[in-house]
DNA sequence: CTGAAAGCGCTTACAG
DNA sequence: CTGAAAGCGCTTACAG
């Protein structure tokens, strides 16, 4: 593969003058300047990134680790995130954890050791050493979607506290009084605080969460079949299931339908993230979409701002309530498919009915 | 960030000795490497990838090209990828040419400037320039799922020649006779083939497939909702449509349910690609699983043994069908899941019913 | 406007 | 077994 010094050889240069014209410096002269594209372009010389990273101490790139790329929800915020990057000149590295703590901490390692320019993090858990102490020692780092209490680091997220209490008024005034949630990994700020907000909205109807109704899931298909099984061999049942993620919200409906039962008719299913398969399950899944494009792009931006000596700011949108058919509700039909990700509503908390 | 100087300076040793421990290089005294290992630990020491990669001409990095990666297939496609690059020793930064030629050439040209080992690619269409020039020069190249012909490059994909058979078979059995497909990008080899495939199972049965029957998509779901708004606007619309791929299978949901319309009852569905959700949609959908993680398995294993300097061939693994209810068939329910991936089955192409 | 030279952090023959 | 030195392909003060 042709370097520098071929192209300079090629042009009749120096490596210095090929390296300016480049670089777009300003001095250099149009005649040099003309020979080195020239050459350029007769060679296929294309400069070697490793080597500039190495001289100039950037890499023009992003880090990005996930809790698992499988998750509908993660894989669009990835794609927003290299998308966002993309256009303001940044590559990134995907690492997924699959939700294993060792997993994510080999992937913080291995993008640490390639000096990417700044970090992005959905945590999978309380946090490793190495990740904390990346963010101690001064990598550029935000955290998306999960983050870890007590570290110095923005946090892009979305809220979900007033969709919850819509989908809980949603599901209250559809009769349902016996409420239950499979809950994501305590570990998680997302495991924990969906069943807080659940908690605090059960309670604004004088409805309590019994211990024998949150269930322990992992944020895996697999957990939500488990828990989901929980609680229909139970002697007083939930009626309604409010699954903490749109996988655990899989495995509910796949313990429903091996129990021979139906979703609404027999138990009511809700969750939390929306993803476009949820208008084509049966029945169509009721649940709480998050602004995603917005978060991977704001949390883009507030990464490149703190890797360019900006601020960068937390973030924090609102989720939104996305009511279908999983819960009772007496529609005949979903005419139109909804997208999978609709523009933030301007107003708070807008319940958003897919059926007009 | 401390470097390898640091690190000699530390344990009193030159810079040689700490790569030679480093590099577990035998000839290094058990003293020199106590000092070193005691150094670098006090120091949180990490070497340096991209200094290294520049030095040794290698970066342990293998490229993945891939045409979506918000379809589940290819999502599952570099997850295992990923999986077995890392038990290679070996990262892999991923591209998402979104069905996008001038994408998919950004990502193969950012990827060589940063001289990954060895490039594994999903080709959205005929090949770059770029692409083409890769594979000539010597770039240890793969070629998963969709290929190019005419170029010298392994190429590591499904047959789903005889699945398709069982398809029609299956559709036949059931009284289907006017089949319509929804094909993909005739620029792909999967695009073609599929068509190809289709065509010369209907004609075993003595069945056409005229030009109104072969809707032209893009893999993408809006085309598949496109595509079978115009069949069933037909004069004499098909009784059955197989869709090239799980996203165009989903916009035919979308159609079929805007027309207040319902599958199989209306009209009988099929799409290439097993994935998930479609145990759950509404019905469940009949599909062709290819066996993804073994693809992206041995694409990986025939790429690093290019990279190696071992010969790393071609391979072809079989497609099988597996019959869910969006057909017609007069099955009550579907009482246990499918999994995502099943094992590879031994014989060429077995009919699996996931209702037993 | 231009080039020679130093240096980024490593690895690896080479000599001892 | 060990170290000094060269060199990977760039960029960038520094001098002219």
């Amino acid at each position: 593969m042709a370097s520098i010094k071929d192209v300079a050889a090629e042009a009749g240069v120096s490596v210095a003058t090929v390296s300016r014209v480049l670089n777009q410096h300003p001095s250099v002269s149009q005649d040099a300047r003309l020979r080195v594209t020239a050459a350029v372009e007769r060679l296929g010389y294309r400069p070697n990134a490793v080597a500039r990273s190495l001289r100039t101490d950037q890499t023009r790139t992003l880090g990005l680790v996930i809790s698992d790329v499988m998750n509908p929800y993660f894989t669009e915020l990835a794609r927003s995130v290299e998308e966002e990057a993309r256009a303001l000149g940044y590559s990134v590295i995907i690492g997924n954890a699959d939700e294993r703590p060792d997993l994510q901490d080999h992937h913080v390692t291995t993008l640490l050791d390639r000096r990417i320019d700044g970090l992005l993090v959905s945590p999978t858990d309380g946090g490793s050493p190495r990740m904390l102490d990346a963010a101690r020692t001064g990598t550029p780092m935000v955290f998306v979607d999960r983050w870890i209490p007590g570290v110095d680091v923005p946090v892009v997220r979305s809220d979900g506290r007033a969709a919850v209490r819509d989908l809980v008024a949603h599901l209250y005034e559809l009769g349902h009084r016996r409420l239950a949630i499979i809950a994501g990994p305590a570990a998680t700020t997302t495991g924990r605080e969906r069943v807080d907000a659940f908690r605090e909205a059960l309670g604004a109807y004088g409805l309590a969460l019994p211990d024998a109704y949150i269930g322990q899931g992992d944020f895996q298909a697999a957990s939500g079949r488990r828990v989901t099984e929980g609680f229909l061999g139970l002697a007083e049942p939930p009626e309604a299931v409010f699954a903490a993620d749109n996988l655990m919200a899989l495995g509910a409906l796949d313990a429903v339908r091996a129990r021979g039962m139906r979703v609404p008719d027999d138990i009511a299913l809700a969750a939390f993230d929306d993803i476009p398969w949820f208008v084509h399950t049966g029945p169509p899944v009721t649940a709480i979409a998050q602004p995603t494009r917005e978060l991977g792009r704001a949390a883009v931006r507030a990464l490149v701002d703190r890797i360019e000596g900006r601020t960068g700011e937390s973030v924090t949108l609102p989720a939104r309530l996305v009511v279908r058919r999983s819960c009772g509700e007496a529609v005949p039909r979903d005419p139109l498919p909804t997208p999978s990700v609709p523009p933030v509503p301007s107003t708070p908390s807008p319940v958003r009915r897919s059926t007009p």
